[in-house]
RNA sequence: GCUUGGGUGGUGGAACUGGUAGACACGCAGGACUUAAAAUCCUGUGAGCCGUAACGCUCGUGUGGGUUCGAUUCCCAUCCCAAGUACCA
């Protein structure tokens, strides 16, 4: 028999009324207080979506709906993060535009979205790789070669006001964050400079600037890669191995922003893991910087940053990292060839190597004597590669007595472990790091405690200008350029000057979208330039000069998206000042874990610099973040026989009788862990259809593990089934019930009839199951009906303001079978239940929404039920009564009861009273409203 | 190693600030309806135990302690799992 409830047909009728009745535009109502709900944009991959990529989006549209419901304005927008890699190569394979690849992709994942009836605005879509909207990107890139921080004002500025200070006061006092090697000049030598020369030194305060930088290239794919796109030495998309190499850059100065990064993540509502890994990436040490003499050497001085200056005194060794500079020049003649030798062992092993050998110890003497500045001890200099070139100097004092991987590095090569604090414990047989104590063995500072000794020695370097308190940020200049073609083109011509030097300038604003050329092939050129190179000779600027050839990385588009959607179709600005103001910032944004320290950085960065421009408000662009916990697959297994003349499969509960491998098999022909033999056998040829099954109950029961969702693994469950099956409300509600959001978890399809009973449950408020009669009443509910009506809308409220999306189900769940056993069939209760329940499964409830008489489309800005807590009937109250903490009985009181009233009714109770068998309790606890507890025994 | 989460029935999970552990759902078992099946409805379902039964007892939230009238929740120790990260001076 059919069953009653059509939800196809109400889906799909639904869907193209919202679409056609535009139900979802949202616009500026300064009436309204607004919302704005983001989810993360997708790539659009071939593959389409899978069930769990809809997850996030189904948190986000319920609480879209919700807060239409509570009144707001409610922005909900969605796009496609359209530029990237996979698109790419696919050109490369079949020489088909990535534009027509990506074009088809978005166009399934549109349907696949829409089919599950998110009430996103459509019309405020943004694909990062449309001209229209890429045009912002390379406008706000341009903004970044305009600007440069001034430490002074703490905020990025015009490049004007940096050459007005250059002009007047030169860059010898300026505090401005710049190239290290730049050279400080007076105004006088600045206003010397031709207009060429003035050009080129402002390029080094830039904050998208051109340098020699050591990157992450990979061969195989010819690229450069960003640090978080590198993982043990390997790229994260496709395993590639990744090489260090020099090459000229576009670099982003967000090292200018660590300190704002690190302490704006304090007023912002994100977890403690995304915050935690944020401050791990950016990584600031506040220490100091020393200088060393080198022995016999007169035009070199080797400083050291140490976060704790308080142990020099125990300096018995200094290292080196040996791709440092100075190395050779450092070397005696005598070590020459052990050193070389070791120089060129550590050049030869891999980024794995390293990583893996991180305990074993390794490094040689260079012959040459430091002389410690506070005592004036001679130390040996070493080479060891646990000292990395790119981190702080490149050198490192050794305290073997308070660091353990100097204490390693002094008993592998037989130095002296000086004790300096009197509170050390067994440094001769591990260091210890404790700040505690007075200091010994150590000059200036001995007897004092940590917190002293350090400042003292501080200003004692410093007032010989020997040393400073230093900040040291591990998070270093993010690399901007890309070796590909499927990016946006940088808005840059390099034009020679006099001397025959390419410098880089900016195309007019007037000539934006700089567009991508067309090219014969998505490949680098047979010179190793970037594909962009391959264009015909008429793609220059002006006829002449060449464009920049590499293109911007995936994260430029996406860190700024967010503002598009707030005014999307504006073709005079990236958003107007009045979207801006309005629209402000998002409220709540809901993504993977996994952009933890790219996108989400690499954004907040962006956005201070907007901010810094005045052109938009906010210092945090997300106010709160979910991160959604990633769905799981659950394999299904079979066990077939081994050694069996014919191909035998053995149920699950009885395999360990026999000697048998288990083999994956499809998710999508097996039902709460029981196989469809029949689809089983259709599904594979190696499968005959004599095979045999060894069955237990009639049942051929599948085994099951958690896995990746993986093709391989034959656990890929396509939303576009469940939708067929079971409907968009269906499964929409189910994800939500699964768990909380933020958790991971396998998927499981088997309990998902609940979720679709659930809404049939719903249906029979409103129709009778049979004969499809609208059951509906006018009547005025009862007080039972009020109660379970108030009891749900508290709830639902609760849990939605703290996103608990799995207890709101069960909370509708318990409503509905409650008010199922009340045989309510009253439009007046009916009408708050759809209500409530329209947010998780929008199409049923609009349908019903009609059978009640109401407008059509109507219920998407209906009013939140309010809550009235009369109806909930609470005045008495049942006491759980205990002996001990053991519940054993409950009694009724009055919510008005006094304590002393309660516990006189309690003691007075027969059945109390026969528990108690005479013996009186030592203290009775009543807790109003929670319950009592009779303390028997001392 | 460090950082952040997390260990609760056969399964997914619930229990908001310490107050009846296991809501809700799946699965399973039994029953009603039906010629039968599906659907639907009803009952039971943490483990163990006592008894004919009503009723009742013991144990139980990774493990061991502690605080408390009372602990899944707080504290200490410890084991395991997941994610991130790492010679960062």
């Amino acid at each position: 028999m059919r069953s009653e409830y059509q939800f196809r047909e109400i889906e799909k009728q639904w869907q193209s009324f919202w679409e056609k009745n535009e139900t979802f535009k949202s616009q500026i109502n300064k009436n309204k207080p607004k919302y704005f709900v983001l989810d993360m944009f997708p790539y659009p991959s071939g593959a389409g979506l899978h069930v769990g990529h809809p997850l996030g989006y189904i948190a986000s549209d319920i609480i879209s709906r919700y807060k239409r419901l509570m009144g707001f304005e409610v922005l909900h927008p969605m796009g496609f993060d359209s530029f990237g890699l996979p698109a790419e190569q696919y050109a490369i394979q079949t020489g088909q535009h990535p534009a027509v690849t990506t074009e088809n992709n978005i166009s399934k994942y549109i349907e696949q979205l829409k089919n599950m009836g998110f009430s996103f605005d459509w019309s405020r879509e943004v694909r990062t790789s449309d001209a229209s909207y890429y045009k912002w990107t390379q406008w706000i890139f341009m903004k970044l070669f305009n600007s440069w921080y001034n430490q002074e004002t703490d905020k990025a500025e015009s490049i004007d006001t940096l050459i007005e200070i250059l002009n007047k006061k030169g860059s010898v006092n300026l505090r401005a964050v710049c190239d290290e090697e730049l050279s400080r000049i007076t105004a006088d030598e600045w206003n010397s400079y031709s207009e060429e020369e003035k050009y080129k030194y402002t390029l080094g305060f830039r904050l998208a600037y051109l340098d020699d930088s050591v990157v992450n290239w990979c061969p195989a794919m010819g690229t450069v890669l960003a640090n978080d796109e590198v993982k043990d030495g390997f790229s994260e998309r496709g395993g590639y191995p990744v090489e260090q190499k020099k090459m000229r850059q576009w670099s982003m100065r967000i090292t200018a922003y660590a300190d704002r990064l690190l302490t704006g993540l304090d007023e912002v509502d994100w977890s403690d893991s995304i915050k935690e890994q944020q401050r791990n990436w950016i990584g600031k040490s506040i220490g100091a910087e020393v200088t060393f003499d080198i022995e016999n050497v007169e035009d070199k001085k080797i400083k050291v940053f140490t976060t704790r200056v308080d142990t020099i005194y125990g300096v018995s060794f200094m290292v080196l990292a040996p791709e440092h500079e100075w190395v050779d020049s450092l070397t005696t003649p005598e070590q020459k060839s052990a050193v070389a030798e070791y120089v060129k062992w550590t050049q030869s092993r891999s980024e794995l190597d390293r990583v893996s050998e991180v305990k074993q110890i390794s490094g040689v003497f260079t012959g040459t004597y430091v002389i410690n500045p506070v005592n004036n001890e001679r130390v040996p200099l070493y080479l060891a590669d646990y000292v990395l070139a790119g981190y702080g100097t490149g050198a490192v004092m050794g305290v073997p007595s308070g660091d353990q991987r100097d204490w390693n590095f002094a008993t592998h090569f037989d130095l002296p472990i000086i004790p300096i604090l009197d509170a050390q414990k067994g440094i001769e047989k591990q260091a210890d790091a404790t700040k505690e104590g007075h200091y010994i063995n150590s000059g200036i500072i001995n007897g004092l405690t940590y917190k002293e000794a350090t400042n003292t020695l501080v200003s004692w370097l410093e007032q010989r200008g020997i040393g400073k308190g230093k900040i040291q940020y591990r998070m270093r200049n993010a690399v901007f350029s890309r070796q590909r073609y499927w990016g946006e083109p940088v808005p840059v011509y390099f034009k020679p000057t006099t001397q025959g030097e390419l410098l880089p300038y900016l195309i007019d604003e007037s000539e934006l979208p700089l567009e991508l050329p067309k090219i014969d092939k998505y490949l680098p050129t047979e010179t190793g330039e970037p594909p962009l190179g391959r264009a015909s000779a008429d793609w220059k600027y002006k006829n002449q000069y060449d464009y920049e050839w590499s293109t911007m990385p995936g994260w430029a588009g996406s860190s700024w998206y967010w503002y598009r959607y707030m005014d999307a179709q504006n073709k005079e600005e990236f958003a107007s000042k009045e979207a801006v103001d309005y629209w402000k910032a998002v409220d709540l944004y809901i993504g993977g874990s996994e952009h933890a320290t790219g996108h989400l950085l690499y954004s907040r960065f962006w956005n201070k610099f907007l901010k810094d421009l005045g052109l938009v408000n906010e210092e945090e662009f997300a106010k709160k973040l979910i991160n959604q916990g990633m769905i799981q697959g659950r394999s299904n297994f079979v066990y077939r026989l081994k050694d069996s003349e014919k191909v035998t499969f053995v149920s699950f509960g009885l395999k360990d009788k026999y000697q048998v491998a288990a083999l994956h098999v499809d998710v999508n022909i097996v039902e709460n862990d029981v196989l469809d033999i029949k689809a089983f056998k259709k599904s594979r040829n190696d499968v005959p259809d004599d095979a045999e099954f060894i069955l237990e109950a009639g049942k051929y029961v599948c085994g099951w593990e958690v896995e990746k969702m993986s093709k391989s693994k034959y656990n890929v469950v396509n939303p576009d089934d469940l939708i067929a099956k079971y409907g968009a409300d269906t499964l929409r509600v189910y994800e939500m019930f699964l768990g909380p959001l933020e958790q991971f978890k396998p998927w499981n399809t088997n309990s998902i009839s609940g979720s679709h009973n659930f809404l049939r449950k719903v249906w029979r408020l409103f129709f009778d199951e049979n004969t499809q009669v609208n059951k509906l009443v006018d009547e005025a509910a009862s007080a039972d009906e009020l109660r379970v009506l108030h009891t749900a809308i508290r709830k639902v409220k609760d849990d939605l303001d703290r996103f608990s999306f799995n207890t709101v189900v069960s909370t509708l769940m318990i409503c509905v079978n409650d008010l199922g056993q009340l045989k309510c069939h009253k439009k007046s209760v009916l009408r708050e239940l759809l209500i409530l329940l329209s947010p998780y499964a929008p199409h049923i409830a609009e349908e019903l929404w009609v059978a009640l008489g109401e407008l059509p489309g109507q219920i998407s800005y209906a009013k939140f039920p309010e809550f009235n807590p009369s109806f909930l009937n609470e005045d008495s109250f049942k006491y759980p009564i205990s002996f001990n903490g053991k519940v054993k009985l409950t009694l009724d009181f009055s919510s008005s009861a006094s304590p002393n009233e309660i516990e006189a009714g309690v003691l007075a109770n027969e059945q109390v009273i026969k528990i108690l068998a005479g013996v009186s309790p030592s203290k009775v606890i009543v807790v109003p409203k929670r319950i009592v507890n009779i303390v028997l025994g001392k």
